[in-house]
DNA sequence: CTATGCTAGTAAACGCGTTTACTAATCAGT
DNA sequence: ACTGATTAGTAAACGCGTTTACTAGCATAG
């Protein structure tokens, strides 16, 4: 067992204000009235003593820690970290601790935490994943009680889910570079088994499905790297066909993207127009600063942090947090040569 | 008092087992060797019954929490989310678990987390501030044990430090842009009340001094913020002391000053040359992508975590790990006319 | 004068794992 | 056969705050 600790104990209190250690307890937790002199006589002690109560005694006697945690896959990606401090913000309104937790994608890790989860180390667990579930994980996070599911989908989790509107963005993406004039979009998205990425290109289905004439002609998918974004853009290139836009699936496809457009020399927005996804990279700074639909992360930390306060309803909810285009620079009306092309389709199709 | 939790205690299985609670708890921490029969019924019930101890009572009963804290400006900061990055991960190698606190510089904060950890919240805390210190601080963290300091100091702190070699890096930033031929230098560093700038700029004066003819024309300070990297900028561009090299004090420095020449129709590194630090930001997906010098942050959480671990020597360590050069495209000879001048100048001082 | 209620607290159990100091039993050595 | 050491554990204290159930003493109501 332990050496006595540093500071002063709840008894040393007690004794000091020559109460019991019960009333010091009940008094500081404010479950107990006492007549003004008792009360001052304990603030007395507990100044003087600069009393304050030892957390791991206390965690083990309500059996509960007051910190949460949250794993995820790579603080270092711009957009974790982004969502890791709307977190850590909204906890620390909370009076949450939180404890943080890196997976890099390894399974092994990811249920190695659900675990300490469940052995009462923490109290709730937000949970961010990023890659395609072999059921595995799915199991684990039925088995664990208060874990919240962000950002990406566990298909077949039965836990509280807060996700952003990710086909809205799609289709607000599509109707964008439609609307300014775009028939043949290209589509360079994440992995192809994520959720995100399924609604993203659903969503820009369904924009140009609106639109007759307008098409998808070109689709590529890969992990959500700058190294994907600049493969992606390579095959682009290789395939030719004749896309005006690109709708990437995140900030990190677009700056793996961008180089090889300019070693190509093709203009961004004069030759082909883009849009990404997230917002959080530096886009702005970019030349040209590149639009995007911007991601409400700062909603899905505060989110997320409310539903483990929460008591689980049952079906778990899923919430759906809007996002909006964020208009830059990247977007034009295609080059006129390539449009006559479209012309050409559009005529073809009605 | 709490209700029982979920889980089976150690007490169940030293039933299962027929043994004491004591045999089990010692078998399990390896202070006790038992027959193999005995090991073997104790391990059985361990499994049959998913026994894992309570975190909880196993730290009161210890006294520490396997757990440190990190206090740090702002998760959401490329530069420190590579940081908590790198100790999150030699906290993991460590077993140790990483509770994360972010101050936004609010001096509050900061010592409300210092508190924490003084009541034993966690084993030890690797702090990161990012302001000037009144003394608040300073007495803060000599009155709390177990703290380390990293990235940037407190001054009068006795506590131990890591940090990277700013001066050193500084001089490598200089000499670099000195063996390009620039001899009209300026500096745009962060705060002049942090050690960081002062060394930094310190390390640029002695590269200059061994050049006969090499001057630091112009500097300014500020935060080491994007707006202050465009305002600097603008400053620059107005005073127009003829520089043709600056070296920045940060990324985020470097990326708030590239737009503002861009914009001024300056080329980089055609007509001005430039130097970043830290290394952090996409420099490298900039156009041009930027020289920086890189910190080592991977091997700064590293030694925090290992210096944590260690018994504290007196006086308190303070570690310097190297800078690096790393070259890419934003540094080049200066444009001939105003190198003219520079020769000129040159002429006048040996 | 008794019953009821209120005030101002308190004793003791509880959460659960760890560790010290100790015992009972067996074995080796002489 | 006796001493000393080793083996194989164990009882009980300890870390410390919280909470339930209870009491002693006084006041009000009937």
């Amino acid at each position: 067992m332990a050496a006595r600790s540093n500071g002063a104990r709840i008894r040393d209190v007690a004794a000091a204000a020559a109460v019991s250690p019960a009333a010091v307890s009940r008094y500081l937790n404010g479950t107990l009235t006492l007549t003004r002199e008792t009360a001052e006589r304990i603030e007395r002690a507990v100044r003087r003593l600069d009393y304050r109560p030892n957390p791991h005694a206390r965690r083990l006697s309500l059996g509960r820690s007051e910190t949460i945690g949250l794993v995820l896959p790579d603080i270092a990606n711009p957009f974790f970290a982004r969502l890791a401090a709307a977190i850590e913000e909204a906890a620390d309104r909370a009076r949450l601790g939180l404890v943080l937790s890196a997976t890099l994608n390894r399974q092994g890790r990811e249920l190695d935490y659900i675990e300490r989860m469940r052995s009462n180390h923490v109290d709730g667990l937000i949970f961010v994943t990023n890659h395609t579930d072999d059921g595995t994980l799915r199991r684990a996070l039925n088995a664990a009680p208060g874990v919240i599911l962000i950002d990406e989908d566990v298909p077949g989790a039965a836990v509280p889910k807060v996700f952003c509107d990710n086909e809205e963005g799609g289709f607000l993406a599509g109707r964008h570079l439609l609307a300014t004039g775009h028939r043949r979009i290209g589509f360079i998205g994440g992995p192809s088994g994520l959720m995100s990425t399924r609604e993203r290109r659903a969503g820009l289905g369904r924009a140009v499905a609106q639109v007759p004439g307008a098409m998808v002609v070109w689709e590529s998918f890969g992990p959500y790297t700058l190294a994907e974004g600049a493969r992606a853009g390579a095959a682009l290139l290789e395939s030719a066909p004749g896309v005006t836009a690109i709708f990437a699936g995140s900030d990190e496809l677009v700056l793996g993207l961008l180089p090889v457009l300019r070693e190509a020399g093709l203009g961004v927005p004069k030759d082909i127009s883009i849009v990404g996804f997230d917002d959080i990279g530096p886009l702005h700074l970019l030349d040209p600063p590149v639009s995007a639909i911007r991601q409400p992360v700062s909603d899905i930390g505060e989110r997320a942090v409310a539903l483990l306060s929460s008591d689980t309803a049952d079906p778990p909810p899923c919430e759906r947090l809007p996002v909006r285009l964020v208009e830059r620079n990247s977007v034009a009306p295609p080059p006129a040569s390539i449009n006559r092309v479209n012309i050409r389709i559009g005529r073809q199709k009605p």
